[in-house]
DNA sequence: CCACGTTGTGTTTTT
DNA sequence: CACAACGTGG
């Protein structure tokens, strides 16, 4: 292995110290990734170390797909047996195998956020707790920091101070904790925590893992939290073989629990640690590279260090004021076409960047006036949406039959006559004999209660009971597709509504996705995978995961998402007070600095150049409100940022915020007329034969040249 | 039981 | 605005 001709002397460095606690510090661009690879690479063919002693943590799927791949085709190695995946798809992985240990079995359920939302909703209403005084998301929030941190609800009170608020939310996380393990469910916190705690109470399987993973390499350490820093560290104590690579400059998941001290305190959590920085970016120009660098050094709280390039580039950052989105994202648009055409490269070097992800909303809808193909990555995840949780939901009853939350969601959906009262009916029964409700639809007691609907439910139990005898004998994109074919759910949403189109468009999206699944595993395993192993990888996988960036496309995404990417050409739109910082983030010196780092790690994914935007007022909600260009840019040197109208810094009067006249409009002021011709990117040209509602986003029934009849919303048409 | 209307409520970022 | 929660009439 020729390491000296393709890496420089700092990644060389890092490749070839495998002995011992590193800490490489890797700013970004430096080539962290190919480091990581061939580190791997160097103690499989060099030192000879079995894959099957080495662990990887990556941030995503798709990193540690990548990895993966990259080791089979550039190297030619077998390693089958390595372990590389995100510290939650690895813990998954560590308890199912290790459920004899614990008190759930290895078909447990994992909830999401919207899961654990509603099963609080739930404990609120049997603990009587006011839903406004204890915001769901809040309550959330701080049991999952507990998670983070390793705090039972035994030892709440050692952590937190005993007030009327925190004992409340005390009494929540018990139930909320009791009711998953009666589910038979974890939540994504569960997974990091259990695994830590398991590692730490049982010293056999400690032993068992730490002698298998001889190696240990995290990368993006600075988003870790403490559960991860244990879980970690019980591994790597005994042999202290551990490679942690990040950058404190990029971490932005403090809000998650992730506590950049993991990386500053590297040096004193382990000893005789070995420190690499890797600080030539090889990724932006010099003109980038400073303007992130006057942005990042306003930041106190971190380990010092200059990223440097000898890239050079006649181009040089702008800034431009707009006067509201909407101009906002024409002009985005218009410069990409500008650029696209001068420069003659494809769309998918382009990447749109915000800070929320209703910023995408405008976006998405002027992009039809400039012809752009663009790819939204995020948002509502994909296994996030109505029609896939509903058949999810099916398949984890069918592997979990404890799971209530799954079971109540589908009971009635689609519908089937089993209303509230008769639900009502069966949770009282199912509390009564302690039993979960799937299993109370065994008891034939139960019926007698049920008055009218008995029929209804013993159909539902018996359609279940057959679902659950071929879901063991089908191979799974079969039993997919026989679940969707009976309960009719292409059929239900069979008709023009947009919302009803994409809806069925999801859920064949979903069989293709299950059919690839099966297919690949059964490449790489030698057998069909089993259900459970499927609905719990899904419940890991995210939309960066699945994202394909060589669609000619425009990406749009949150600065958060863009982590550990690169596109030719950054566009940061709402550079604003209020989003970048954003608003919730103000009074805290900690959160400000954490935006901060934010907007770094947006302008340093640019190869060629940024364009910042920011405008003078902004909707939010239905309410107009003026917009003033984010504190940030006041920090940067004025001459490396170009702007190219007006003075970012010029004084501007704060205008009170303009309500929106409800003005009624009359039918020649609409948006769209009857009788107006149209184009649709799918069906072709067509005319408007009646508008349901107002502007953009009216329903329009369109008679198109084939003699089609639909019923579209205004915006994805475009006038002609 | 359910469809459909009305009222109320809330947007940071995600594994 | 968008969507969830509630109430009413069939």
């Amino acid at each position: 292995m020729n390491v000296q001709a393709l890496l420089n002397p700092q990644q060389q460095k890092v490749v070839t110290t495998t002995e011992g606690p590193l800490l490489v510090l890797a700013g970004a661009g430096s080539g962290k990734t190919r480091s990581i690879i061939y580190r791997t690479a160097y103690l499989i063919s060099e030192k000879k170390v079995n894959p099957y002693n080495i662990l990887i943590v990556t941030f995503t799927n798709k990193a540690a797909d990548e990895l993966k791949e990259r080791l089979q085709k550039t190297f030619d190695l077998h390693i089958f047996s390595l372990w590389v995946g995100t510290f939650h798809s690895i813990c998954v992985r560590i308890l199912r195998r290790e459920s004899d240990h614990l008190d759930f079995s290895s078909n447990f359920s994992i909830y999401d956020t919207a899961d654990q939302k509603s099963l609080l909703k739930k404990i609120y209403k049997k603990l009587d707790i006011d839903a406004k005084k204890f915001s769901l998301e809040k309550v959330r929030s701080i049991i999952s920091r507990q998670k983070s941190s390793l705090i039972l609800p035994e030892d709440f009170f050692s952590f937190n101070p005993e007030n009327f608020f925190t004992k409340q939310v005390h009494r929540i996380y018990r139930q909320y904790q009791s009711e998953l393990k009666q589910n038979n469910a974890l939540d994504f916190d569960d997974l990091l925590m259990f695994t830590a705690l398991l590692l730490h109470k049982n010293k056999n399987i400690k032993k068992k893992y730490a002698n298998q993973f001889k190696y240990i390499m995290i990368d993006e350490y600075q988003d870790t939290n403490y559960a991860q820093f244990k879980l970690i560290n019980l591994l790597a104590e005994s042999h202290q073989n551990l490679c942690v690579v990040g950058d404190d400059d990029q971490a932005i998941y403090s809000w998650r629990g992730a506590t950049i001290q993991n990386i500053l305190n590297f040096e004193k959590d382990y000893q005789n640690v070995k420190t690499i920085r890797l600080e030539k970016n090889y990724r932006s120009p010099k003109s980038v590279l400073s303007l992130a660098n006057s942005l990042i050094t306003k930041n106190s709280d971190r380990h010092t260090k200059e990223l440097w390039t000898d890239k050079e580039s006649a181009l040089k950052p702008k800034l431009v004021k707009l006067s509201d989105e909407r101009t906002e994202a024409d002009f985005v648009f218009e410069k990409i076409s500008e650029l696209k055409k001068k420069e003659e490269i494809a769309l998918n070097n382009f990447v749109i960047l915000y800070r929320t992800n209703a910023q995408s909303r405008v976006l998405e809808s002027r992009s039809l006036n400039h012809d752009i193909n663009y790819q939204i990555i995020g948002g509502v995840n994909f296994y996030q949406r109505k029609e896939i949780k509903d058949i999810l939901a099916y398949l984890k009853i069918l592997v979990n039959p404890e799971d209530n939350e799954s079971f109540l969601r589908i009971i009635n959906s689609p519908r089937r006559g089993i209303g509230k009262v008769t639900q009502k009916r069966l949770l009282n029964f199912a509390e009564n004999y302690r039993l979960s409700l799937f299993a109370a639809l065994g008891k034939d007691e139960l019926y007698d209660h049920l008055g009218n609907s008995a029929q209804k439910v013993k159909n539902f139990f018996r359609q279940i009971l057959d679902w659950k005898k071929e879901a063991q004998e089908l191979e799974i994109t079969k039993f997919l597709e026989k679940l969707i074919t009976e309960l009719e759910l292409l059929s239900l949403y069979d008709s023009d509504d947009p919302q009803d189109i994409s809806r069925s468009e999801n859920i064949k999206e979903f069989l293709g996705a299950t059919r690839e699944f099966s297919e690949n595993y059964q490449q790489n395993n030698q057998e069909e995978p089993s259900l459970v192993h499927y609905i719990q990888n899904l419940a890991l996988q995210t939309d960066i995961d699945n994202y394909d960036e060589t669609e000619n496309s425009v990406k749009l995404m949150t600065m958060h998402n863009a982590k550990g990417m690169e596109f030719d050409y950054v566009f940061i739109v709402g550079v604003e007070d209020n989003l970048i910082p954003h608003s919730r983030s103000l009074d805290e010196p900690k959160q400000l600095e954490e935006e901060r780092r934010l907007l770094y790690v947006a302008i340093t994914r640019a190869k060629k150049n940024v364009f910042m935007t920011y405008v003078q007022t902004r909707r939010v909600f239905d309410m107009i409100t003026a917009a003033f260009p984010s504190r940030f840019l006041m920090e940067i040197d004025e001459e490396l940022l170009e702007t190219e109208n007006g003075q970012y810094y010029e004084n501007q009067v704060p205008r009170t915020p303009v309500r929106r006249k409800k003005s009624v409009v009359t039918e020649n002021k609409k948006h769209f007329k009857i009788g107006q011709k149209i184009e649709h990117a799918k069906y072709g040209k067509g005319v408007i034969l009646n508008v349901d509602g107002r502007g953009i986003d009216a329903k329009l029934t369109i008679s198109f040249s084939g003699g089609k009849l639909k019923k579209i919303i205004g915006s994805f048409v475009k006038k002609i």
